[in-house]
RNA sequence: UGUCCCGUGGUGUAAUUGGCAACACGUCUGACUCUGGAUCAGAAGAGUCCAGGUUCGAACCCUGGCGGGACAACCA
């Protein structure tokens, strides 16, 4: 719904801004989204991005996007590439203000070494094990370095030849002079630059030494005119830090806002584990259509509109949560529900035959492409004597509450007649693998003339224009809610060893004979489907399942045990 | 045994900044239905981590506990 996606919902970080924006603190909004080119983006980074060019388009400022690029050895384009496709997918645009941190690599090194001069910063030679030593621990302070209280004119001298790459890498680095016995660990003297031999994906093999992300955060932030710098929690004990910086280099001082990132229940979110899961094969890739990337919800058949609506839903706040995939899973249905066409699929089939139909007759039946949007036109589906159901509309013994076929019962098929099943015919080791059943002509469809009313309508696919193709099940990929919460156990041991169900031999109705890689569609009674972007060709069909429907007679047959 | 942040139905959020706790998801009924979908109607479910205090009045303010999270990378 449009209208859900305009409702201006507030929340603690606007009422900072509402503040700045009255006390005059800030006079427009300008935000930022600051990826590291190091992975591939998931749906904790949709949330922030939503959060982010939302707020500049709410406040009517901008937002700009910018690679956080400190790190050589872990930065790749790759990276940066796919990034950017998947911002613009959830539909977002930092039109001409596409940054890097390392466009400010000259302007970081001047803001050094008027720290250097200013007595605020200092280049340490101990070795990092040294360092980490004397860094102490939070509950115990650290001391200070014996190269503390170099002279400006030796840190000045020794920090330009570390720029002209006259040590080697860990011989030294440059560190801000504030406090070693702070109970904050990121004041005791945190590094500013450190000594890398490595190129950089863009700007090649021009510096050797590269800042950290501390000390180029907050002044990338600046340079670009940031007001409001919003981050993850795990931030929070930095902006003293961030703060500290800007006040001593007395320039432009965005403030950054900490929220707390996204949880969901049944996924992972971390960069790192999730690099584990597709190193580890235990899923096909970054776009494997199990994983929380955006990548794998694109190939899985997620729209954008559904994942900015679950984004708007959740909120922002500070206290750590796990938002419910099913809220995920809702705004999804929500917005498929209204623009999905209707098809109809086996999964599992089950021959039928219509013994009363003439052999050899064939006739075209209207359907509804849409009941949600008449626009979505009718077509027409063809049926025949020999017929595929879905083999779990089916039960010999049938439960109470079964409402579908079983022996002398009667369904409607949808779209066509009535038909009763009169006859089951089964293999030598007992599996039905037929079944003969008789149709009433008096019951077409929109006919009117249809007065009888069964209480169940399946679905169906004629034998001789159906098309095949495989369907791919997809089930949460882990059995825990918060497979990341277990101390004892990896998160790998939560796996979920039926979260892909490959069917091969999957009929569908001959209107989807020139579906192309992306195509949505509902499969009536079955669930929302797409078509996969990777593995179908020229011979071959691959549907993913993006999501089930509703389904209360799967609550019914769960409950029953 | 430090600093910082956070504690509201099962879950996620809200409460016009001190006025008797609202919305969504989920769950459960029922209606309708040629998708056991959608839609519609309804229900259950928290007295706001605990204990004090201030106040006519506290989820909101104060104090003290308790619980959870973050911080000891030349990562971001």
């Amino acid at each position: 719904m449009s209208e859900n996606e305009n409702k201006p919902q507030s929340n603690f970080i606007k009422e900072i801004i509402n503040e700045d924006l009255k006390n005059g603190k800030y006079e427009k909004v300008h935000t930022r989204f600051p990826p590291e080119p190091n992975g591939y983006l998931h749906i904790g980074h949709a949330k922030s991005i939503c959060l982010n060019f939302g707020l500049a388009k709410e406040y009517g400022g901008k937002c700009n996007l910018r690679f956080d690029d400190t790190n050589p050895s872990k930065e790749d384009v790759e990276y940066v590439n796919s990034i950017m496709e998947d911002i613009k997918w959830l539909g977002f645009d930092w039109e001409d203000r596409l940054f890097y941190a390392s466009d400010y690599f000259d302007a970081l090194y001047e803001y050094a070494v008027k720290l250097i001069k200013k007595g605020k910063a200092y280049v340490d030679s101990c070795t990092s094990e040294e360092i980490s030593e004397y860094r102490g621990m939070p509950t115990k302070p650290g001391i200070e370095s014996p190269y503390r209280n170099r002279s400006v004119e030796e840190n000045l001298d020794l920090f330009e030849r570390m720029k002209n790459g006259e040590f080697k890498d860990g011989e030294h680095v440059l560190r801000a002079k504030i406090d070693m016995t702070s109970p904050n660990m990121n004041l005791r003297d945190p590094i500013m630059y450190r000594i890398r031999h490595e190129s950089h994906h863009r700007t090649g093999d021009k510096w050797r030494i590269y800042p950290m992300y501390d000390w180029a955060h907050g002044q990338s932030d600046s340079i670009e005119g940031i007001t409001h710098s919003v981050c993850t929690l795990e931030f929070e004990n930095h902006r003293p830090l961030y703060d500290w910086f800007l006040d001593e280099l007395e320039i432009h001082h965005p403030r950054q806002i900490e929220f707390a990132r996204l949880n969901l229940t049944y996924t992972i979110m971390s960069k790192r584990k999730l690099l584990e899961l597709v190193e580890g094969k235990y899923v096909d890739g970054w776009d494997d259509p199990r994983m929380p990337t955006l990548s794998g919800f694109r190939r899985r058949g997620f729209t954008p509109e559904s994942i900015r609506n679950f984004a708007d839903r959740i909120g922002v706040v500070k206290r750590d949560s796990i938002a419910d995939v099913s809220l995920l899973e809702h705004s999804l249905r929500e917005d498929l529900n209204k623009r999905a066409l209707r098809r109809m699929a086996v999964l599992r089939p089950l021959k039928v035959t219509i013994t009363n139909y003439p052999e050899g007759k064939e006739e075209t039946l209207e359907a509804v492409n849409n009941p949600e949007d008449e626009s979505a036109g009718k077509r027409g589906i063809p049926f025949s004597r020999e017929l595929y159901i879905e083999d779990r509309d089916f039960q010999e013994n049938p439960h109470r509450k079964f409402f579908r076929l079983a022996p002398g019962r009667e369904v409607r098929l949808r779209y066509a007649y009535i038909i009763k099943c009169e006859e089951v015919i089964k293999d030598e080791s007992g599996n039905v693998i037929e079944l003969l059943c008789t149709y009433d002509p008096e019951t077409k469809s929109g006919t009117g003339t249809a007065q009888r009313k069964v209480k169940g309508t399946i679905h169906w696919v004629t034998r001789k224009d159906s098309i095949d193709a495989e369907i791919r099940l997809y089930d949460r990929l882990f059995t825990a809610e918060n497979p990341d919460g277990d101390k004892e156990k990896s998160f790998k041991e939560f796996l979920n060893p039926d979260s892909l169900e490959i069917l091969s031999d999957c009929k569908l109705e001959p209107s989807l004979a020139n579906v192309k890689p992306g195509d949505k569609f509902q499969f009536e009674r079955n669930g929302y489907f797409c078509v996969d972007t990777k593995e179908t060709g020229n011979e071959k069909i691959v549907f993913n399942r993006t999501v089930t429907l509703r389904d209360t007679w799967a609550k019914i047959a769960k409950n029953r045990n």
